[in-house]
RNA sequence: CGGAGUGUGGCUCAGCCUGGUAGAGCACCUCGUUCGGGACGAGGGGGUCGCAGGUUCAAAUCCUGCCACUCCGACCA
């Protein structure tokens, strides 16, 4: 993509209502625009990002199992009334009447609907394991949004939602998800830690939140320090394997670890010296297992193997994609800009010619940018006429993890100079080798 | 929902107290000189001062109401 031709307004100056850093460098590296309080636009930049984090939450989500479908955003009242939950949701519940008065509600979270579409197909214990998952826009109103992606109104999630006969059933389809998201979360470069949590009003009895360390996270947690050098199962984890999964979440929830409302000061203060670790924490994954708090009322049943029809225990999966950009950035920034890790960076590479119309670097920025396009590298091209410093800045601050700067100083010697945006290394090289280096 | 604030060109803000020709920096347009860490000169365009009433000869400025947004607290992917 060459710049000239695109839609990426930059702010010099920081908006003055973006208190968090993420924020900030969302606002001022264009990707999103607020157009109502905690509600968003994603600009083309923030919308790659967006799209890279969205495909890896698939990608996982897939491999444990779960199969995708996707639900609209807007739902009957009805479907509500049966569960209870119409009257019990609260004012956080955008509420709307359609022409004919009849009431609808912009969906804040799929469990009924799911549960409806589940009993209208589904009879057999033969059709169970089922994990069904969509990506889609949510609305909570919220009573004080803040911190942008963050806590917004309107925000985008994977729910995903298992169907299984018992609660063994329920349990191992808990653990998909549980690794799954271990993974998830460290393909996008963050190390998160499982902890125990209340469920809230989605219901249950067994619940884990996914919580990423960051100082500017919005709540307090607690953990053993083990936790930072845990391994991560690699893509060969065998979903299917029941007792191996279930080792693994066995691991992952041996040692203290939790919020500040299910903390437990006396039980953290017996791991010892320097063991324990205070910090700050941003949610960014919520698994529940509820067993048949909805399928129950709304009549979710299959016939089970002697014939019965019984209720299906159920669990539901959340991850916030919109909030994981804004979480990446959290962890991942500097003075300068954002630092994206390259799974999700909205281009790999950037080209920064240092002297727009020179008669040297013009056709060297143009051969750079044809190699690495025509090899699949997403490269932004800086070609607008501005000044190097200026060009510098603009590339720190949208944090690509390559930049390659054409200059006439280092092109007399025929090379070009590769920097990396994560670690500031800058080595001089070839062009040849610059186009190798990034497509190796 | 309680408390505190803010609304003036695209952005950051001054002007308001003490009413009297709407300002600055950045950004934008034109021309020129520049080009290895946010250039310089010259010229230029752009704002019914959040909205609606009121007071006044006269309102960005004073008064009333409304709206939007931000921050602090209680709640949350």
């Amino acid at each position: 993509m060459r710049l000239s031709r695109y839609f990426l307004p930059i702010l010099r100056e920081v908006p003055k209502e973006a208190e968090i850093v993420s924020h900030r460098l969302m606002l001022r590296a264009g990707m999103i625009r607020q157009e109502a309080a905690g509600i968003y636009a994603f600009l083309p930049l923030g919308l790659r990002v967006l799209q890279k984090v969205c495909a890896i939450v698939r990608e996982e989500q897939d491999r444990a199992g779960a199969i995708e479908l996707l639900m609209p955003t807007l739902q009957s009242a009805e479907l509500w009334r049966e569960s209870g939950r119409y009257e019990a949701y609260g004012k956080e519940m955008l509420r709307i009447k359609d022409r004919h008065e009849r009431d609808m509600l912009y969906g804040p979270t799929n469990e009924e609907m799911i549960t409806e579409i589940f009993r209208a197909y589904v009879r057999s214990y033969k059709d169970l394991p089922l994990n069904l998952y969509h990506i889609q826009w949510k609305f909570r109103d919220e009573v004080r949004p803040r911190f942008g992606l963050m806590r917004g109104r309107e925000f985008l999630m994977k729910d995903a939602y298992s169907f299984d006969l018992d609660f063994a059933g329920a349990k191992h389809a808990y653990n998909r998800m549980f690794v799954a998201y271990l993974r998830t979360f460290a393909r996008l470069g963050l190390r998160s830690i499982p902890m125990v949590a209340e469920s809230g009003p989605i219901g249950g009895n067994l619940s884990h939140e996914f919580i990423i360390l960051a100082e500017t996270g919005e709540s307090e947690v607690f953990c053993d320090r083990d936790y930072l050098e845990f391994e991560v199962p690699g893509p060969d984890v065998d979903f299917e394997h029941i007792g191996r999964l279930q080792a693994v979440v066995d691991k992952w929830t041996s040692l203290y670890a939790a919020t500040s409302e299910k903390h437990d000061a006396a039980a953290f203060a017996k791991l010892g010296p320097g063991q324990g670790l205070s910090a700050r924490g941003i949610e960014v994954g919520h698994i529940f297992y509820f067993g048949t708090k909805y399928s129950e009322p709304m009549k979710a049943t299959v016939t089970n193997h002697e014939g019965v029809d019984q209720p299906v225990h159920m669990g539901s999966y959340g991850i916030g994609p919109s909030r994981l950009v804004a979480a990446i950035i959290e962890a991942s920034h500097d003075d300068a800009g954002i630092k994206w890790p390259e799974a999700v960076a909205p281009f790999k590479a950037m080209i920064l010619n240092l002297k727009q119309g020179g008669t040297d670097t013009d056709p060297a920025c143009e051969q750079l940018y044809a190699a690495l396009s025509g090899k699949g590298v997403e490269t932004l091209y800086h070609d607008l006429d501005e000044r190097p410093g200026s060009k510098f800045a603009t590339a720190d601050l949208i944090g690509i993890p390559w930049q390659i700067l054409v200059g006439p100083r280092s092109l007399a010697e025929g090379k070009v100079e590769v920097k990396n945006r994560a670690d500031g290394q800058r080595e001089l090289m070839p062009l040849a080798d610059a186009v190798a280096r990034l497509t190796a």
